[in-house]
DNA sequence: GGTCGTTTCGGAAGCGTTTCCGTTCCCGAA
DNA sequence: TTCGGGAACGGAAACGCTTCCGAAACGACC
């Protein structure tokens, strides 16, 4: 038994199932041209002699490299990871490999753009949850692989994702229905992501739900902020600083949301007694914190866009945009107005 | 500006500069024996033509693959994303590309040992924070590939982490100060870990405090969850059933700490005037929802790992064992006990 | 000025596949 | 019996790099 373990190649197994090697190599594909016969004696030698073909000399020859790039901002908030979470699972579980590019910051991004590291070592491209930009857009076909988008900002690309400005209705339509009135927007944008100047679907949402209520605006009651806990923190203390607060408030995140009721509890006011909040996404802090939020699910998403991956890559036909739903979650920190 | 986007290729390169193939590679490679003035032109002209090695030809020939293996469990938690987040900046900053995989449960981790996936398509192999078991050491060493660990548990290869029991001191000693003498601890195990079997430093670290207060041990305000916030939060409600409740909480993470404070809150209790409870990680959430904890650099320990591989990898000397520190951040869920 | 040691550089042989062209073989149709 | 056509298979040229080995250039030293 104690046979050289050798490295041992493809020559070496054609050889021992009397084939060249193109047949060989045929038979190892599953490629068209040979017969059942062959390709079984192929396999069979092969499996003998723990033969495994080689990843780089088959990519080198012109096979595809069974990796695919996945560019993901701000890995470390649970939005983003769970998104990765998701894909990774489902592109592994199909014998692909995953490269993690982290682009943090706007020129971290641009730096990634311009040099595309990932130029010829992959056969896909995943962009999570970020816009992509024209010029970024040029320079993503400039690879000539396969591109698809997930959880963000619709891409021109295959790409799934929630509708942003639903989800902002089920929770602004949450608190109207509970009675409140007098409801305060803290808008979250992502510093990183400039391109998002236009309104985005989770403020329309406030806009249209304070409009289908007949509800007059009042622009005093609607913070903009960057993204992240303690400015929504901030953007509370300003809204509580106003003659007349809100009764409750909406914010475009979890975080944010905690953000603000960390405000909120320093001031000595009680939620959801003295004043409701609720979130979006359902963070799994959320629970933890009994907040109310509308609920996301953000690990489906990653995993839907690896199928959708999948099939193109295999061919095969595939829907170009998925939405997939949202869901109130009511818990502790909202209830009806005082009164 | 309609440049031919064709694939070049190293031969272009050398053309390009006037130099043969073998110098360009030598050059591309930040190999010896290519003087500075060459190597300068070499690069300059492959940052022109915007040309990237391909590392199925380079792996192919004999070189490295410029590729890493990082495998990490449970990638949506907080602690592991900043892991990878520390360690992905640095190795990308030298050009080393990232092959995620992840592992969830105990036997997605089997499966992976047991089939290698990363086998001569990486460089080298970074565990993050899960104890490597005897036969994964084993299939590990076989890879022959660099291994390094972050994180967790020291694993035997060269590693980078937080001293837990020390942590836990920090932890345990700021109760102690402020009074209480009832102090209850909130166990937290990864359930995917069975290796853990041993007690942890977060555990020593309360027993050891209550000896050297000259406190006698209660086991009943000992209580082992597995890891996650509803874990903790059930811990809590078994610990409040008691006849003689603790004046303070002492958990083993910051999200098991979130559960115990939800029950804690819902029960009526006031923290941290009924209650203290502290935390360890300093988790994000941890500043939005006023947590005291000890926190941990966790994105420094990556980037640390990340440090330590490259030094490996460039055949320097490096240390083996780093313990990064950690620090009490005392906000408000602490406070000294009714008296 | 000649010899020897360094340093820098080029030629070319692989590395292990895939795939383009053929070639052979077999079978049914004419 | 001959011929056409398709299936099965083989030869060999890429694929893009690394590296061994030797050549050339350049000083330094005696």
């Amino acid at each position: 038994m104690a046979q050289s373990s050798q490295k041992i190649n493809m020559a070496d197994v054609a050889r021992a199932a009397g084939v060249s090697m193109a047949t060989a190599s045929r038979a190892l594909n599953n490629d068209y041209g040979v017969s059942e016969a062959t390709r079984r004696r192929v396999l069979a030698v092969a499996e003998e002699l723990s033969y495994v073909v080689s990843p780089e000399a088959s990519r080198l020859a012109g096979g595809a490299t069974g990796r695919v790039a996945v560019v993901v901002p701000h890995i470390s908030r649970w939005f983003f990871a769970a998104l990765l979470e998701g894909l990774e699972s489902v592109l592994r579980a199909a014998d692909l490999d995953v490269l993690l590019y982290h682009v943090d910051g706007i020129e971290d991004r641009h730096d990634f753009f311009h040099r595309l590291p990932a130029r010829r070592k992959v056969d896909a491209v995943v962009v999570l949850a970020f816009p992509v930009g024209e010029e970024e857009q040029r320079r993503l076909e400039l690879m000539g692989v396969t591109i698809i988008a997930a959880g963000g900002q619709h891409a021109p690309y295959p790409n799934v994702s929630i509708d942003d400005e639903t989800a902002g209705r089920q929770a602004m339509d949450h608190l109207l229905f509970l009675g409140h009135r007098r409801i305060a927007m803290i808008a979250a944008v992502d510093p990183d992501q400039p391109d998002e100047v236009q309104p985005s679907g989770r403020s329309n949402a406030y806009y249209s739900a304070l409009r289908d209520a007949g509800i007059p605006l009042d622009e005093r009651l609607v913070v903009t902020v960057d993204w992240g806990g303690d400015q929504g923190a901030d953007a509370m203390a300003k809204l509580l600083s106003q003659p007349e607060p809100p009764t409750a408030v909406y914010a475009h995140s979890d975080e944010v949301a905690l953000g603000a009721i960390r405000t909120l509890r320093r001031a000595g006011l009680r939620i959801p007694d003295d004043i409701s909040v609720i979130g979006i996404d359902d963070h799994p802090v959320a629970e933890l914190t009994d907040l109310t939020t509308v609920r996301q699910p953000v690990r489906e998403q990653g995993e839907r866009a690896g199928r959708m991956l999948l099939n193109i890559l295999r061919g095969e036909e595939t829907e170009h945009g998925v939405v997939v739903p949202t869901q109130l979650v009511i818990r502790g920190s909202t209830a009806p107005p005082r009164g």
